[in-house]
DNA sequence: AATGAATGAGTATTCATTCAT
DNA sequence: GATGAATGAATACTCATTCAT
């Protein structure tokens, strides 16, 4: 076999690994976690069922991968978020705003919920998912700290804020499924007006945004 | 039948629904909606699995009136708020303090969550949920608007902000689980901050509270 | 549950379980091990798929179970031929003739074969099965050695002679099937010769057998 | 093509042909028949398993064909042994030895057995292969009628000995398979002991072979 | 009313075979 | 010819539901 074969091969891999990850995260998204079978992931990745096992030894491990990458690209977004060249709150409402409109986020919150509490779930893993938040939760906490500093957040400790408003997201997320918009869609205003001083500190560009 | 009997039979009965109920509520706190068999329900009510089925026509009715029952239950504990004769900061405080400390307040969201979500689950029940979840909105609206009239809530439309707080509520819950409490116990106050007006306000009989 | 109960259940359990191991036995016997199926079983033992599982956790489970029944048997019946009171020449005759008589003694003997060879049988299974058949030939040695003494059997190590004996057994059972019987059947005259003395010294009432 | 490439293709393929039947005996031997798969097959003869299917037509094929070239391979293995220029005890003596040695007996053994009684197996080949076997007998009841006439192996009808000496061999086999030698190796003195007459009229020299 | 053994449709997984490259 | 990714029918096993006792 030649090296460009080697090449094709692993891009073939990756490939189809990305196409079942996606399937999967879609079918979640629709039927949700316990009505999800292995022909919908097979049928919705365009592949045959004995094909999604030549890369994937079972649904657990399709769900155990979509949650660690979930978790990974997760990472990535935070991270790219604290480093825009843009003040604070400009950062988080970057982040607020690409994070809403992000599809497949109530899926993803739903599997990490799942992960962190089934009995069904191997405790290592379990462990992994809770630690794997709680670092992510970093980056959040150093944006926030960034916030205060410059005046524009509430006060209090910088981890524990960004529990809070990451758990706001992961509540709206909830709410905001496709297709059952309930009440009113949250804007990222709305959303980070709990973080802000209540003394009009908003910056003018900011406001202007909606 | 003596009419003795036949009360003391509608008592068994009732009784019977609620140790199934609960018994559910408990395993799928503990094992997740998908894990969760009857047999397990069965076995955590002291039933027999056929004895279940006295009282439930399917494992979907379970879940169903699991549902129901505690969308039932969250109104009139809202509206029990909502009735104190305090202060709406103290309202929200009571209501706050009650349901973070309720301990099968994080499985309820997850079957709300799932209920409004599965294609497993028909559409009549599903909008039938919704729209009880917007009907119990209601009440916590009316508690932030006087909290508005009384200068100590944050400006804004009082429903979504109900919105907004609750999801934030169901947020914190998802992280709160028994057994998996990361990083810090969400506390009342640190909660209510997101929606107290900036300058002071807060009561000072309730920041005396933790 | 009244006690009598509780027998009833065991009495049931062990019927079901006895059911189901002679059901696999004959299906074995007439399809062989490979092309056995769990509906071929349960079929073949008036029982539901699902029942079967009530009281076998798997496949292999049934198959191991087989084995170690089989040999305990096995080790009943040997014992149960040394123990009659004859002289070692009949006791042999009686143990030939009833094993050859056995309609699933190729079954049995294949199945150990299986068990003792193929890799797919976890080691500790395959050491027990071997441990176990050793342990089988030390009172068939035993009524060898008695035959010796006598001066009826041919001399030589009495374990290696039981082992020869068996093997010759196992290898004329494996051409001694259910409607396959090639050339002519085997007496267990014509198998005991191979161990008698030249000499004549066959009992006068043991030879008028046939 | 020239009819040098002709030639170079036929030998390939007897090659591959071989190398097949050799991988699958091998793997055969090793995990047994039921655990065998194509890729094992495959991956054993170095070989894809596409190829594979280049020369034969299934698996099913591959045991067929690894059957008959065993019976016919035993068959020439058998007439080699008579037409040795060698007394009838030294013949029977290098048959057996031979026999002994060879490291794939039990698997074909094995697969004989399996070929002769499993209902998977079309009744056609099933015929065949009793029919091929009873065909082999007969140059071993020669060679054992051979030492009657000299007075070396016991009376008796010598096909129906045959049988027995056969029969004995491959139970002896399946207590000899490589790993998992039972108590004692068996020697050909102490095999074929059971043939002779027992006044010690084994030839000297054949006595002194080990 | 209570029990839990029995049922069988439904699902995850395997593996012989095909076929595009 | 050679490859191994792709296919899907076949099979082990599960679990909601029923029913005889």
């Amino acid at each position: 076999m030649s090296p460009r074969n080697v090449v094709k091969d692993r891009k073939l891999r990756e490939e189809r690994t990305r196409q079942v990850l996606d399937a999967a995260m879609h079918v979640i998204a629709r039927r949700g976690l316990p009505a999800t079978k292995m022909t919908d992931i097979a049928a919705e990745a365009g592949l045959s069922v004995g094909n999604v096992y030549k890369y994937f030894e079972s649904k657990d491990q399709i769900f155990q991968t979509l949650v660690e990458t979930g978790q990974r690209e997760y990472r990535l977004f935070v991270e790219e978020a604290l480093a825009k060249p843009l003040p604070p709150y400009e950062k988080l409402y970057w982040y607020t705003e690409q994070w809403l409109a992000l599809d497949n986020a109530w899926a993803i919150t739903i599997m990490l919920q799942h992960a962190r509490t089934s009995e069904a779930v191997p405790e290592p893993l379990k462990k992994a998912v809770s630690a794997r938040f709680e670092d992510n939760l970093r980056p959040m906490a150093a944006l926030i700290a960034e916030g205060q500093r410059a005046g524009v957040f509430i006060d209090g400790d910088s981890l524990e804020l960004a529990l809070l408003y990451v758990s706001l997201m992961e509540g709206i997320i909830l709410h905001d499924i496709p297709g059952i918009r309930e009440i009113t869609a949250i804007t990222p205003e709305k959303a980070l007006r709990l973080l802000l001083k209540k003394d009009g500190s908003v910056p003018a560009d900011a406001s202007k945004r909606d």
